[in-house]
RNA sequence: GGGCCUGUAGCUCAGUUGGUUAGAGCACUGUGCUGAUAACGCAGGGGUCAAAGGUUCGAGUCCUUUCAGGCCCA
């Protein structure tokens, strides 16, 4: 006969998941799980691709372990998952480790470096990481299909890229422009906004006021506030706003004669917006001599503070603008076309000159000769410094404010205009918002909130990049004519420039060197020197991963768009975007169905993890403690997946013994007794179901459909938190009140019935658990399932996902055992105060309850509370005998929701009622009648709870309508019983503490006071079934036999046992 | 400055369409129970539900404002 596997109740949890990691390898599970599927219905979940050149992180876990539910799932549902890992080696990231580790700063140092040596220890550095990435992927138990995982360099990848870039310039949605963007000049390259949204930081900039002089009137000044000192010499222009009122005002100069006297008639005019006067000039008194609007100032020329570079176009004069406000500032905007957006658009609108002061590494040009050949932030002082010795300087401070810094490298970014090239998404702005009304996004809030704003806002992306390891822009322009031409695939390119590309490695230097004839002027067209966004290579991986469309088309096709993915919420901006953003421009098409969007991970502090904190938690610290399973369960139960979550390996640790443990204890009770019995799953037909059993499957049943209902939602929260307390019910409830059943001797229809109750459960479970916690499902259904039937499926993951049956499901049930365990519950709530033992049997327990149906439960689950509380019979109280008084409590949701404002009234007439005829009344189902007004309402016995208070001799415990009265009296033969119960304890610890088998049978020799000996004799049978005691002598006890001597009840023993 | 999220016990979190006693788990204290358990049961201490105003017979819940934290944008 065959055996379930012995199960220890205590578990080695990291053991257990290598086992199961070992079994999964042996037998290739994981393949197996997607070969069963093959042709079914497909299931598309997408990779987002992590970049290995970092160690993975608890971050890293968290997406891992979400993203690894629904596949598994799904597969259980019966689809076909295709789990293709995927890799993003490309990108600003991976360079600048490179030239971190190289010593390099600076473009000019790679190009001397050399461009073909840099990129090739890019490649190698893209996956430096990636064993200790494979090996945690496989450690959690994440199943990605990793062998043949895409990769973004690899020349199909780009190629795929390459034809999508192509397929945007045909539909003029690719071009170049000139815009003043973010630019970070360590790197040498401009960042795409969602670059620019990673690096805010506070910072303490100048703040400082400048004059200038007006031309025609002299002693007159604009006054002028910035915050980049260095972006004056290229000012051409100041901006007021034409509706916003001016103030022209004077004041005194604190001049000092030379006999260093105040020279009192010393005063300038300055010209500002009214509203900002206060803020300016605080309590300096200043006389306002004139006041008008903005627009009266058009025109008006002003002395120019530089002029190292000479524009080529009328400037130094005001020009209206309405992006102009009066928050801060002095309402007169100073205007650099070359280094702010706004100030552009003015350039363009009044066709002002763009004096362009820097250089690529953010250094002045030479022509600044001051400052030539300076980082322009370090100018600032001196810029500074040099206003003020020339009395343009009104005023200098500091001012805290958010200031961009260059997300990798930490370089304040400066806005500069810029030739660059953008992808045209502003086109297709109203479909990609349409589209993502489409979108299921979890949490809700992320489609209309951060995400459906950020499409709002939607600007042209900015796609170049002035560097080296990343997709080449496919365009070349001709060096005779300029004509541009888009390349979009290799054949391509091989056509246009006569040789063979075929092998050609498409990233820099290489493609660079590939020229082709101009079809226009005959001339060379070189390729524009531009790289693309990284983001755009993760963006394109629905296309790009299958070569599509040079390859793959059908697979493709099967696998567009994904049904699921999941990332964390820095990929709004980043990865969310950019594969939505492609997808409609290219198939006006959503690329994913659902989404969930996990919130950040914090330190058990509630600190944001990041190096530079040092607060980092290892994932392999916690899982070494915990396990895998345990780390991912806390990680789907501790909160809502978009909100940020507190994370430490304590956490973790909490789950295995709360959660893990309990189950893995029901689990070995099972087992242990299954194995003692012989029981075997599928050998009972025809079980007869006691109501215990019965409300423990409609429990099961209903968890299942709850489950069941939450997976097919995205709610993983709802799909984990629920079978927490289905099992702490299982192990402290069902099972509790099930031990003697399973070890009782005879093997009746009962013991049957909770056999295969708790089978069913533990078996289920294992199913339900399987895609949250796929280590212990595993262990659980191999012992379950597979030593017993070894032609079941292999695993539990190859399994179907259990249906629920709904004839099992019995809300009624659920809510009586919800009430028999409250009334348990007051029970011993009642022995305590009491201070009665719960070992000593009472005679009787008597229970009030709030209503007539609800009164059946006592009868029904008699058995139960008799078994829990230790007293021989249960019954209702009855009113009339027992209740010394009652009280009623109008239920305030009920009567509330009637009478609305009357509600206090009719509440306050039922308090008036005579209480004791009232609650006999409402307890007898009977309606009462209450006047209010002068008008009679009828007052339904649902609509008050009536509480009984018990009279005094009874030991009471109440909660609201529901009390518990125990019968305290102890007759000489209560007495006795637990006196043989106090011997029974005694010998079942000593038992215990002398290490027996739990079928062990053994000998036991005692002596004992007069009473107890009494009550031994006339309890023999009782004791030795208790202690599969096969003799039970009272006598001297003999050497060497575990013993203990003790005393209870003023009775005293002592007993000693062997095995038999 | 704008958007989104969060604020409930020492900690982690629940809290239904608004209903009068705001809960659970962990931790702490006492006590009981146990031949499955690293447990479990019962009881206790611990809360101005971030603050203020408003709506309502009634607000942790709805509205407004403010404060604090987080993320994103400018």
């Amino acid at each position: 006969m065959s055996t379930f596997k012995a199960v220890s109740p205590k578990l080695d949890v990291t053991a257990m998941e290598e086992g199961v990691l070992d079994f999964w390898n042996q037998h290739d599970i994981f393949h197996k799980s997607g070969e069963q599927r093959e042709g079914q219905p497909e299931y598309v979940f997408y990779e987002g691709p992590p970049t290995a050149n970092g160690r993975p992180g608890v971050h890293h876990v968290l997406a891992r372990a979400f993203k690894d539910i629904f596949p598994r799932y799904k597969t259980m549902r019966g689809y076909h998952v295709s789990r293709r890992g995927g890799w993003d080696a490309q990108g600003l990231p991976v360079e600048i480790e490179i030239e971190k580790k190289l010593g390099l700063s600076g473009k000019q140092q790679i190009e001397a470096y050399g461009v073909a040596k840099f990129n090739a220890l890019c490649r190698e550095s893209a996956f430096e990481y990636i064993q200790e990435w494979e090996k945690l992927t496989s450690r959690i138990g994440f199943w990605v299909d990793l062998e043949t995982a895409y990769v973004t360099y690899k020349n199909e990848y780009i190629e795929s890229i390459w034809h999508i870039l192509k397929t945007f310039w045909e539909q003029d949605l690719l071009y170049e422009g000139y815009k003043v963007l973010p630019y970070c000049p360590r790197c040498g390259t401009p960042l795409s906004d969602h670059e620019v949204a990673q690096g805010y930081k506070d910072v303490d900039d100048p703040s400082i006021y400048v004059r200038m002089e007006l031309e025609d009137e002299t002693g007159t000044a604009l006054l002028v506030w910035t915050t980049t000192p260095w972006t004056l010499p290229g000012n051409v222009a100041v901006s007021a706003h034409p509706e916003v009122d001016y103030v022209k005002v004077k004041r005194h100069l604190h001049h000092h004669d030379e006999a260093g006297e105040p020279d009192k008639d010393c005063t300038e005019q300055l010209i500002l917006a009214e509203a900002l006067l206060e803020k300016v000039f605080g309590e300096e008194p200043v006389d306002v001599v004139a006041r008008f609007k903005g627009r009266e100032l058009a025109g008006r020329k002003y002395k120019p503070l530089f002029n190292f570079v000479p524009p080529d176009k009328p400037a130094w004069f005001v020009v209206l603008g309405h992006h102009v406000t009066t928050e801060d500032g002095t309402g007169l905007v100073h205007t650099a076309p070359a280094f702010g957006a706004e100030d552009m658009a003015m350039a363009q609108e009044h066709d002002l000159p763009v004096v362009m002061t820097i250089d690529d590494a953010g250094q002045f040009l030479p022509a600044v000769t001051p400052w030539a050949g300076v980082f322009v932030k370090d100018a600032d002082p001196g810029i500074t410094a040099n206003l003020e010795d020339r009395g343009i300087l009104f005023r200098a401070g500091k001012i805290n404010h958010t200031y961009p810094f260059c997300w990798r490298c930490n370089t304040p970014l400066l806005y500069a205009a810029r030739p660059t090239w953008y992808i045209r998404t502003t086109s297709k702005k109203q479909r990609m918002v349409e589209l993502n009304e489409k979108i299921n996004w979890v949490p809700e809030n992320i489609r209309n909130g951060r995400f459906g704003n950020w499409l709002e806002n939607n600007i042209d992306w900015a796609l170049g990049r002035n560097r080296y390891w990343g997709t080449p822009l496919p365009v070349w322009r001709c060096t005779g004519c300029g004509h541009r031409d888009a390349i979009g695939s290799v054949a391509e390119l091989s056509e246009r420039s006569g040789q063979d590309c075929s092998e050609l490695d498409l990233h820099r230097p290489y493609v660079d060197e590939i020229h082709l004839p101009c079809p226009k002027c005959g001339g060379s067209m070189q390729r524009v020197e531009e790289v693309i966004d990284c983001w755009a290579d993760s963006g394109s991986m629905p296309y790009a991963q299958w070569h599509f469309p040079f390859e793959n088309v059908e697979t493709f096709e099967s696998q567009f768009p994904a049904d699921f993915i999941c990332e964390a919420v820095d990929q709004t901006r980043g990865w969310f975007y950019t594969l939505h953003a492609l997808s409609t421009l290219l198939f006006d098409e959503v690329c994913f169905k659902n989404v969930i969007c996990l919130g950040l991970i914090l330190d058990g502090d509630g600190f944001k993890m990041s190096k530079s904190r040092g607060n980092i938690v290892s994932p392999w610290e916690v899982i070494e403690k915990g396990g895998a399973d345990a780390m991912r369960w806390y990680l789907y139960t501790a909160s809502p997946p978009g909100q940020s979550r507190r994370f430490s390996a304590q956490l973790v640790e909490d789950v295995v013994r709360s959660f893990t443990l309990t189950l893995w204890n029901t689990y070995s009770f099972f087992v242990t007794y299954a194995n003692l019995d012989g029981w075997q799953p599928g050998k009972t037909d025809a079980v007869e179901y006691s109501p215990l059993d019965q409300w423990l499957r409609s429990r099961l049943h209903a968890l299942l459909r709850d489950v069941t209902t939450a997976l097919e939602t995205y709610d993983v929260l709802g799909a984990t938190r629920p079978i927490e307390t289905f099992v702490d019910e299982l192990s402290n409830w069902y099972l509790r009140r099930s031990r003697r059943r399973f070890w009782k001797s005879e093997s009746d229809s009962d013991k049957q019935a909770a056999y295969a109750t708790l089978y069913e459960a533990l078996l289920t479970l294992s199913q339900m658990l399987a895609p949250t916690m796929p280590f212990l499902a595993e262990e659980l259904y191999q012992n379950l399932v597979r030593a017993m039937h070894p032609d079941a499926p292999l695993s539990v993951h190859l399994c179907d996902w259990p249906e629920y049956d709904p004839a099992v499901i019995d809300e009624e049930l659920n809510r009586e055992m919800a009430l028999a365990m409250k009334l348990a519950s007051l029970g011993h709530s009642a022995r305590n105060s009491a201070n009665v033992k719960v070992r000593q049997p009472l005679a009787e327990a008597a229970f009030a309850l709030g209503s007539l149906d609800e009164q059946r439960v006592v009868e029904k689950y008699a058995d139960v509370l008799m078994d829990e509380l230790n007293v021989k019979s249960v019954r209702i109280l009855s009113g009339s005998a027992e209740a010394a008084s009652y009280t009623l409590n109008p239920y305030p949701k009920q009567l509330g929701q009637k009478y609305q404002s009357l509600f206090p009234q009719v509440r306050k007439a039922i308090l008036a009622l005579d209480t004791e005829t009232t609650a006999q009344a409402f307890l007898a189902g009977e309606n009462v009648t209450v006047e209010v007004n002068g008008e009679s309402y009828a007052i339904l016995p649902e609509e008050v709870e009536v509480r009984m208070q018990a009279k005094t001799g009874l030991v009471v415990a109440a909660d609201g309508a529901y009390l518990a009265a125990l019968d305290t009296v102890l007759t000489p033969e209560l007495e006795r019983e637990g006196l043989v119960r106090e011997l029974l304890r005694r010998v079942q610890d000593l038992r215990k503490t002398a290490d027996l088998e739990i079928a062990d049978r053994i000998a036991v020799v005692y002596t004992a006071s007069d009473g107890l000996h009494e009550a031994v004799a006339q309890y023999r049978e009782l004791i030795m079934s208790e202690t599969l005691a096969i003799s039970l002598e009272a006598g001297e006890l003999p050497q060497g036999w575990a013993s203990v001597t003790d005393t209870f009840g003023g009775e005293d023993v002592s007993v000693a046992l062997r095995k038999a």
